[in-house]
DNA sequence: GTTTTGGCTGTTACCGCTAACAGTATCGAC
DNA sequence: GTCGATACTGTTAGCGGTAACAGCCAAAAC
């Protein structure tokens, strides 16, 4: 039991595990980073050592002697609370397991010049990669910055990648498709839809299966209420509005997010209407919002965590390979949604009667 | 021009610095880190090659030489989303700042048995101290089985600071005396409050300086239109409906969190009344739903970034005491907050007319 | 048998910074 | 003039990993 040196932190060290496996650093190092070329029994060995000691690496001695990236900015701009948490969360658990640091700052402004001087004011900071969460990710003048400044850049749910770019999303279309069936299959024939900001592909794309599944139900889509939004629970209130005033009323509003289908349960009660005996509201996103108001909503859960973190993992692939000379070039996630039915949804008054008379 | 060695980043490094201020290495460190014992001109000699060279330190290296606290835990259970996005921007700038990772978990149950052994779990991933937000700075169960482990932590948010705490909050007391001063003198004699959670200290400072205020404008608090809330949208419904069935609703209601005055409006919507020409309701917190409500509530505005990142430092340099042996003790910080008057709040119908029939 | 090949492992030299300590210069005290 | 004390600055030796390269050895090729 030798006194620690100096700053030893009484932490346990690749030196340690390689002593009790009986091996060197430098093939515990290998066993840590999956290397090939590590013999089975070795890797064992190592493995065991690892175990017994619960040995976790040092981040910092790590990307110190590695050299790899160590600063990734994440610039964002007011979406919704509960995404930005979520995302976050996300964010920082990659960030943590790769042994980097997230810098982080927000962009609030709307105008182009405004947006790339925050830009190039961002890159001041020495990161090696930015990653662009919506609704930035749509932002011309923040990718043209960064395009020009080389630094590489994953965009998350945007729709249509640009050439030579990372990319992470869901496949929105199928899953507004998957939503417009659940309200038709509940027996809704005039379904209402709040669509998401005009410049969002993500919007287009739920817009396009929203319609699609109508057309597979042999309803013309021309003839649906739609009403334009923008993500703010204050449009979802405006188009809710609008869509209940108008002389057929939707039996089923579909808003593209959580915000705006939670504005359109608060006017629905305003105007005395039953969620979901009156009028059923269904959302998308899963956040927050989605199981604050009352009823919960029926909504599309997006895996936001999991697309932080899958877009940080393809970010630090790009800085290697980049730093290596091995460009793979552009790169596109596609994670898995689903539908989460709650009680804000449900079948039409017009539906229900018949069940009700069918009482003796 | 000499080729950059083997690994080099071609960033600048501390050498750099110390060869065209004519220094040491060492003395930079000693300029970076605000030391004493250095010459003024040498100093200033320093800092301008830094700036020359817009030179920042690696913090990998940085927390590798020093040996400083590396890991931050962070434990968190389900506030609003809008107060977790916030707090953990504030953390995220404040480890990146400090160089150290943010290991964050979220511990939803709420048994004590469960959270006990969620921190169990959650030290096993070597963090060197411990972040409480609210609620979880007031969980009894992870309090203790922190100090079992005599993990340094600090809370954010608890009113009554444990022995030997560390500990971030605002003076709610005095916030909560502003904000009901601020509904008196707009006239208002009935002045509801929805309570925060029964348990969290700071709800009842809240209440304790709502009566106070009442008290100080000659109205005796036990009079006074109070229900419990627990500080969630679904809470703050089910307060606001007690509130306005009495047989004297309230003309204004305090609600202690904005989610909760939310509801309120939401609830007084639907009773046909109109924020603030029919009712007065404000908020406590100015998060996120405080902007997205129509109309926009009056509220406190808490610092919530600059409390996180306060939390993170005192942590840090009690982590740091504890190594080199000086302990100083418990510390505790308390944050301005402010009052921010928007659209929500009003003067009571009763008061209005006189300054209509006043009129000529 | 010798050479080559390729899989596996160890050695060395750092990554960029700082703790600890070892000077060196300056100044007042004796 | 010598001696401390004080203020400043430099030197050395790591912190805990990994890149690059140098072996070593058994199997394959000559």
């Amino acid at each position: 039991m030798s006194r620690p040196s100096r700053r030893s932190r009484g932490s346990v060290t690749i030196e340690d595990v390689a002593r009790i496996a009986g091996v060197s650093a430098m093939t515990v190092s290998r066993v840590i980073n999956g290397e090939k070329n590590v013999r089975d029994t070795t890797r064992a060995a190592v493995q065991e050592a690892i175990d017994q000691l619960s040995y976790s690496p040092n981040t910092a001695a790590r990307s110190l002697a590695a050299g790899q990236a160590t600063h990734i900015g994440l610039l964002y701009a007011n979406p919704s609370a509960a995404y930005l948490s979520q995302f976050l969360v996300g964010a920082l658990e990659g960030a943590r397991r790769a042994g980097c640091h997230l810098v982080i700052e927000a962009c609030e402004s709307e105008g182009a010049d405004e947006q790339a001087e925050a830009t190039r004011r961002f890159l001041t900071t020495n990161v090696e990669g930015v990653i662009l969460p919506p609704p930035l990710s749509e932002s011309q003048p923040i990718l043209s910055e960064l395009e020009i400044a080389q630094i590489p850049v994953v965009t998350v749910a945007m729709g249509r990648p640009r050439d030579n770019a990372l990319n992470v999303r869901i496949d929105d279309f199928s899953a507004a498709q998957e939503m417009t069936n659940h309200l038709l299959e509940l027996g809704h024939r005039r379904v209402g839809l709040i669509k998401g900001h005009p410049t969002h592909i993500a919007s287009i794309e739920r817009a396009r299966g929203f319609r699609s599944a109508l057309e597979s139900h042999g309803i013309d889509p021309e003839d649906a209420p739609i009403e334009q939004g923008y993500f703010t629970f204050r449009s979802g209130l405006v188009a809710t509005e609008r869509l209940l005033a108008r002389p057929e009323p939707p039996t089923a509003i579909f808003a593209c997010n959580d915000d705006m289908a939670a504005a359109a349960v608060s006017v629905a009660h305003r105007k005395g209407l039953n969620v979901p005996q009156d009028i059923s509201i269904v959302g998308f996103d899963d956040t927050a919002p989605a199981t604050t108001v009352w009823p919960e909503l029926t909504t599309v859960r997006q895996p936001i965590s999991a697309m932080a973190e899958a877009a940080l993992e393809l970010l630090l692939e790009d800085v290697r390979e980049r730093r290596s000379g091995t460009r793979t070039g552009p790169a596109e996630r596609v994670l898995e949604h689903s539908l989460i039915v709650r009680e804000s949804s449900g079948s039409p008054a017009s539906s229900r009667p018949r069940i009700v008379r069918a009482k003796p």
